[in-house]
DNA sequence: AACTATTTATAAGA
DNA sequence: TTCTTATAAATAGTT
């Protein structure tokens, strides 16, 4: 319908092909808008170019979304059951194993126990006592732990306190700090490390660059270890 | 384009308007093909009629699927995208709350106790314990609750057997089973229900038709309750 | 479902 | 792009 009758097959002229393309895009559009006044029907179109451009159509009173989702209902998931259907499966899911868990958790700590039975009980009763006796082993494990630590940063400071102590005593005479004493008893060496470390802060980096870092946050670093 | 002009509005005739739509169907389809040829472009198109009946084309080489994701991603957030986003961000926090669920369940029953502080394991520990208390309560409670409803039962048992004992003693002198006294002690009665029942089921069942059940399966059914 | 008079869409040109 | 117009195509009403 023009002036010539043509072939349906790809214009490869690009110009002619675009005008084409605007020209009839507009002839389906206008149909389609005549079919769905005429008929009452409900009417989506998807185009995409070449170009990449995409265009769209939708009768009146309706939208893309809600057509396609028409059919989706009707074509019967199986194809289109990806991303969104997916995903509503997926929460759906995930909802159902975290009524689960919930559930699981308030046994063990509300007074859904109404629910079980007494054999459950008394299964639960046996499970909750093992838990107990682990945690209790890791605290005692912990606590060992936690001793053997402190002992070991003893022993480290009293090191560290006798060597300042003999340089201090070699190249200062006028020993402002009053420390004369060999350093061999704890308590004095944890309240030099942890309480004073600042003053000697400038002293001690070149030649012990570790020393700040392992004394006051060396129980931190081991937690994130 | 036919043999009159027709205004474009509702035809109210039924049949003139499903021919009327069969054939602009047709015709858009057509175009549509043609457009997708000469102009390289993919379409798709859907339409439902007031009959409910659903069409589609699909230009070749191309999915509805493929083209209404082509158009999710132009047409952009707005209208779609949001309740996308809204339930990727709801399935993200429900993953997040179930493993922390799944956390907190393993820290009680398994050996994720590493991760805990000493802190952290005296709290899990007091509610632990808490939590087998309230266990222990629990199944106190129902136990107490079964000797009270087997004592109940016992009693009721002992009536009945009573009341038989009576109503023997009164219509049949040839009393071939040598119960002769009042059936007042507990033993006997519990024996009776419980053992010999089926020997009396044809005397039982027109005044007591509940009694075999509740005699027989009555501590079972509790179980099941 | 075919037919066909007529309307409508559009190819090519400006 | 838009308009023009000759011509192809679609289709309303009819059979």
């Amino acid at each position: 319908m023009g002036r010539g009758k043509i072939e349906i097959k790809r214009i490869e002229n690009t110009t002619n092909r675009q005008v084409t393309y605007s020209k009839r895009r507009n002839g389906i559009f206008k149909k389609a808008l005549e079919l769905s006044v005429l008929c009452d029907a409900k009417v989506s179109i998807i185009m995409v170019a070449t170009n990449r451009k995409l265009h769209e159509y939708t009768s009146p009173h309706t939208t893309t979304k809600e057509l396609y989702d028409l059919y989706k209902k009707a074509s019967g998931k199986s194809l289109w059951n990806s991303h969104y259907e997916r995903m509503n499966d997926n929460l759906n899911k995930l909802k159902e194993i975290n009524n689960k868990l919930r559930t699981e958790i308030r046994q063990r700590m509300d007074e859904d126990l109404n629910e079980l039975r007494l054999d459950e009980l008394r299964g639960l009763e046996q499970n909750m006592e093992e838990c107990l006796k682990n945690i209790r082993d890791r605290k005692e494990h912990q606590l060992r732990n936690q001793i053997g630590t402190s002992k070991k940063k003893t022993r480290n400071a009293e090191e560290i306190n006798r060597k300042l102590i003999r340089r201090l005593d070699g190249m200062d005479d006028d020993s402002q700090y009053g420390l004369e004493d060999d350093g061999v008893d704890d308590e004095p060496a944890i309240a030099l490390t942890n309480g004073n470390s600042h003053i000697f802060a400038f002293r001690l980096q070149p030649n012990q660059p570790n020393l700040h870092n392992e004394g006051g946050y060396g129980f931190h670093n081991l937690h994130h270890a």
